[in-house]
DNA sequence: GTCTATAGGCAGATAGAC
DNA sequence: GTCTATCTGCCTATAGAC
């Protein structure tokens, strides 16, 4: 019935319209590069996802739940906070390794442009990323693995500006360990001692399957 | 001759774009969007600025000497390594107060797409920060001003991607607060004492003259 | 669900008058 | 330097057949 058993066209328009806004930014993809890439018509793109704002809004909603998804499982982890804060750097790192920006980050900057239904969206995943965050944070604080310098709450969001910024930095020279050496330089000033390296030795295949669902 | 004495068409054209780009990004703004700000025509433009690249890598040039200008003001003032750091932080922070984006943070995000002519420019931009910045750091772990857990590139680079993702992330929430608060947080794993607000109390016009050039 | 065809608008850019 | 007029192309979106 479908033309690919194993996946279902809102799906895979939805895999193609991720990576060009994490590449290209939300108002520099269009219909017809879903279309092509899928080889549809634009029509068809339009009877899944009437408007571009349509398309826009699931956009973050399935990248903020998978996201949530992949803080959860690091929660499950059971590592310290600061193994938490690691690895919550390292979701990060696997977007960049696909020369892709943050949806959200991406986003952000596109903000004032932006249809009025997805801004708040956008806004939420940021909500919900630092309430995740501050928590470690509180935890780690409290477990001795974090001694964070201003409060949990703060901390929190510079952790996560660090990160989206070290992205939109890092991106445009395709340097992987340019974001590495921010990243782990950051968490290395929220240590009581010094952290590992954030991305040696290599991780394991779960760890890598959790990263690279954002 | 001119329709307005005080400043060029060139100037004014400048002027405007860089704000459309800081605040839209550079895929979301058009030569016909300037035209009816300046009330000219877009044939007008085109005289100044063939092409939108043109206008582009113009917009990139004259942003990245006024920021280096800036960082040169901030060297003059012959205050401590981390009050250096103080000043620079308060350059963002004025950026945000006028509800732009850094503009080469903006460009950033957007690189995957912009014109081959303007993509070095937006990386010499980041590099020559980020020297000014290391060359500060250097000299702040020397007169005991700054501690820095990394190497003083690495710290440079820590900064200036903290404070673009800060930008990123504070200005659709339109919160200045919060960008300030990753800001000082910041700062203050850098400063064996904790250092005073970057922004309060407020600043001298001196100081607020030289943060609004960018 | 996917197609063809097309509407209506805006984009960047150019020619040539003044 | 600025204008009018226009070109070509791409955009989002819709109508209606299959």
């Amino acid at each position: 019935m479908t033309p690919r058993a194993d996946t279902d066209t809102a799906t895979r328009i939805l895999d193609v319209a991720e990576r060009l806004v994490q590449v290209r930014g939300f108002n520099a993809f269009s219909y017809a590069d879903v279309a092509a890439e899928l080889q549809i018509t634009k029509a068809a793109l339009h009877y899944h996802f009437a408007s571009k704002a349509d398309l826009g809004s699931a956009l973050v909603a399935r990248y903020t739940g998978d996201f949530i998804d992949a803080l959860e499982g690091i929660d499950r982890t059971d590592g310290s906070a600061m193994q938490k804060l690691e690895h919550y750097a390292e979701l990060y790192c696997s977007v960049l390794e696909r020369r892709r920006m943050c949806l959200c980050g991406m986003l952000a900057a596109e903000y004032q442009t932006l249809p009025t239904g997805m801004r708040d969206s956008v806004l939420a995943f940021f909500d919900r990323t630092e309430d995740w965050l501050a928590e470690v944070i509180e935890q780690g604080c409290d477990d001795g693995s974090i001694r964070a310098a201003g409060s949990a709450r703060d901390t929190a969001r510079l952790v996560m500006s660090c990160l989206e910024g070290a992205l939109l930095v890092a991106r445009p020279y395709g340097d992987v360990d340019r974001f590495d050496a921010a990243a782990s330089n950051l968490l290395r000033t929220l240590t009581p001692a010094p952290p590992t390296s954030i991305r040696r030795p290599a991780h394991s295949a779960k760890t890598r399957s959790a990263a690279s669902v954002v």
